[in-house]
DNA sequence: ATTCATAATTATTGATGCAAAATATTGTAC
DNA sequence: GTACAATATTTTGCATCAATAATTATGAAT
């Protein structure tokens, strides 16, 4: 029995989100599988906690898409279907192409160097020998994020957020890391370039076909 | 005290659900105003219920958006500013049109019959003479809500049903409620000619005009 | 033997109670 | 009179407890 332990933060959290984090963690290791019924009561043992704070951990939860609620049945690990991931990454798409073009007409200088020192860690991190995929992955998360930030809309970034945790509910989530980090590269290439020119309707298109490509790579496995 | 009375339907909800929805309308008809502190005993014992099932309604109002929590200081009503109002405004363009593109592609017979049959009902509300403005805005509402089911990707249904939810937070939430009905129709009119000689990209540019005007009259007042 | 009904068990949902934290208030000292 | 400190009150947050609903198991009747 592993109870939670207080960490004093600067921000301190309520345990409801510290129980909902470390339930997110779960369901993306696959520890919880999608479909499977979440078992309150072992859980609010596992964790030494009572069930209130587990409880409202899991409507936030349920917000997220993550789990879905059945009334009087508790909650369940949601269950992606194929369409379901594609509809997400359609959307996925459509918010980040249309950041992208946004920040192609408002980045300053500072920000593109930003992007550019991201663009330039990402190259690095995916030099063939170099096998450290988790680097590369998590250096791409941190260049999608970057340009999210810098396009100015909270909203979008929450829902962004979102979505990109439901993609994470899939076995492969492939869509992300697939063995096309050459390819990726050349695309990251190309948004740079077309953000350096401040090109939006350029930036854009050269967001959505790094889309198109993560989904037919991963549709081909 | 008005207790909540327990209404059996076929799909009951469970009570935090009930909760959420009664506090949300208080949002909307500002009986809670935006930035004001939400007093859980006092909501709890004017409805009649715990507070349990209380807490777990703002939970799920501020995945909404609708309520911001702040740790160890409680509920209040989330506070959009005029920046916020546009993010949102954009984003609902950008997927609405996407959504009207994708059925301009894939709507059946039937399905472009039931916009229709919208559309010449939302044109009997708009007529001159008739100062059925509710009227008009509930049909409206039910056309977008229509094409956004037939573009068939329900995480986009929810992320704009959440958006258009902010959207109500505001004072004048005139974008959608501005005196221009004439000039709605005319951009619903040409909405529903693109969609029958199924162009997408022409529905989604009238449907993003629709929009850019919407929020050319609302910044005019 | 199978089906339906009833009872028992199990799990969710809602209520109450308690402790900790934050704010407001009051008093005292300078 | 003002400022700071200590106390009191208010309120959040968590835990425990009770009740309701659902599922499963058991038994009886056809």
């Amino acid at each position: 029995m592993t109870a939670l332990i207080a960490v004093p933060s600067l921000a301190p959290r309520a345990l409801y989100e510290e129980v909902a984090e470390l339930i997110r963690q779960r369901i993306f290791r696959r520890e919880l599988e999608p479909g499977s019924w979440i078992d309150e009561l072992q859980i609010a043992k596992a964790y030494g906690i009572s069930r209130t704070p587990l409880r409202e951990a899991l409507k936030v939860l349920a917000a997220e898409g993550l789990v879905t609620m059945k009334v009087r049945r508790g909650a369940y690990v949601t269950e992606v279907s194929e369409k379901d991931l594609r509809d997400v990454y359609h959307l996925l798409s459509l918010l980040e192409s249309d950041a992208a073009a946004v920040v192609a007409q408002t980045a300053s200088a500072a920000d593109l160097k930003k992007l550019q020192s991201l663009h330039a860690e990402l190259e690095a991190a995916g030099k063939p020998g170099k096998e450290k995929h988790d680097k590369f992955f998590e250096v791409n998360e941190a260049f999608h994020m970057c340009l999210l930030e810098l396009s100015q809309n909270k909203w979008r970034d929450q829902m962004v957020a979102d979505l990109r945790k439901v993609m994470k509910l899939n076995r492969h989530n492939s869509l992300f890391k697939t063995g096309r980090i050459t390819e990726s590269l050349k695309e990251h290439q190309a948004i740079m370039d077309a953000l350096l020119a401040k090109d939006p309707v350029a930036t854009a298109a050269r967001m959505r076909e790094h889309f198109a490509n993560g989904l037919s790579a991963a549709s081909a496995i």
